[in-house]
DNA sequence: GCACGGTACGTTATCTTGTCACGTAGGATG
DNA sequence: CATCCTACGTGACAAGATAACGTACCGTGC
C-alpha cells in the first residue's frame, strides 16, 4: 500500500463530511450517536475501502460483529457510506449522501476506490433495461484498473 | 420462487451451452473434465444464481470447498461462468464466453439474474474514467429491481 | 519398462465475513 | 411511574473462502 495518496482526505475535508453527515442525519430524524460518528470518522480517515472486521478492531474494547454491521447498515441507509461488493468493504461517501446508485473506480495496485460520476452511462443503462421490461431500482458499478497515480508510476 | 420462468434454459438451450463450453475449452487448450462439466451443467440448470456451497452439496459425496472454488475459478477464467458479487453467487454465461465486463439485471423478487447488453453504457464509462486518468480493465455492473414477469404480477 | 513433470483433484485445517436471537440501558411519552 | 422505542451489548453460529499439502493420473523421453 502506498504511504499517502493525492486523494487522502484532508482534515478540512473530513470536517466538512462530518458536518454534512450530522445534517443528513438530523434531516432524516435520526441520531448521529457516538458510535455512528466514530465509525463514520474511521471511514473518512481510511485511504482505502475498510473491511468490517478491521473497523471492528479499531473500535477498541470488545465490540462484536453485529455492532459494526448494524452501524454500517445505518450509515448506508442514509447514503453516507457505500459498500463495495467486489471487495466486501466500505467507504464513506465523497459527497455527503448520494442516491442509491454509485460508481466506483478501484485501483488494483494501490487499493484506492474513487467515487465517480459517469455522466449518462447510468441513464443509458436504465433506459436499455426498461426496453427489456426491467425496472432498475439500484445500480452498482465497480470498475477495476489503474488509477492515474499508479499509471504514472 | 417462480415455478418456471420465460428465461429458464430449455434442454436445447442447455445443450447448446454445453457444446459451446466444450469448444471454448478446447480452443483454450484446457480440459473439460467430468467435474467441470458437472458444475457447468448445474449452473445451466439453475433458475437463479447458485451459491458455491449449494453447488458443492449437489456434487454429492463429500466434496470440500476447494473443489468447487477451483472449478468455478477455472470456468470463470474461460468466461463460461460469471460471479455476481452482490450475491456471492455464480451463473453460467448466456452467450458462451464473454469478455471481462458483464452486466446483470437481478430481480429482487424472483432472484433471477439476466445477463444483459447495455449498448454504449460501458464505452461511455470507460471514456469518462479515462478523462479522469483512470484506466479500466474490468467493469462489474449489477442492477437490482423488478423483472418484467414480476412487474406484471 | 520407468523416471519425470504437469494437471486435476482430494483432504485438513483455518480464516474471513455475516447473521440470529435475545438481553439491557436510556430517553420520550402518556 | 408504566410503557414504548431506539440503540447497543453479547453469545452463538452460519456462510463464504483460502492455504497448504498430498495423491492419482496421464503423457513424454529414454
Ligand atoms: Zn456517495
Ligand atoms: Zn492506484
Ligand atoms: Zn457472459
Ligand atoms: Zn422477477
Amino acid at each position: 500500500m502506498m504511504p499517502l495518496m493525492a486523494h487522502a482526505h484532508t482534515a478540512r475535508e473530513k470536517a466538512r463530511l462530518l458536518r454534512e453527515a450530522e445534517r443528513v442525519c438530523a434531516a432524516a430524524g435520526e441520531q448521529f450517536t457516538p458510535l455512528r460518528r466514530q465509525v463514520f470518522e474511521l471511514l473518512t480517515q481510511a485511504h482505502a475501502p475498510a473491511k468490517a472486521y478491521d473497523l471492528l478492531a479499531k473500535l477498541g474494547g470488545d465490540a462484536k460483529p453485529p455492532t459494526i454491521y448494524r452501524t454500517l447498515e445505518f450509515l448506508m441507509k442514509l447514503g453516507l457510506v457505500h459498500r463495495i461488493e467486489s471487495l466486501n468493504a466500505f467507504v464513506a461517501c465523497d459527497v455527503g449522501a448520494c442516491g442509491r446508485s454509485t460508481i466506483f473506480l478501484i485501483c488494483d495496485r494501490c487499493g484506492h476506490a474513487e467515487e465517480f460520476d459517469a455522466g449518462h452511462a447510468l441513464v443509458d443503462l436504465g433506459e436499455a433495461a426498461a426496453r427489456d421490461g426491467f425496472e432498475i431500482k439500484r445500480t452498482m458499478i465497480e470498475a477495476t484498473g489503474l488509477c492515474a497515480e499508479c499509471k504514472a508510476a
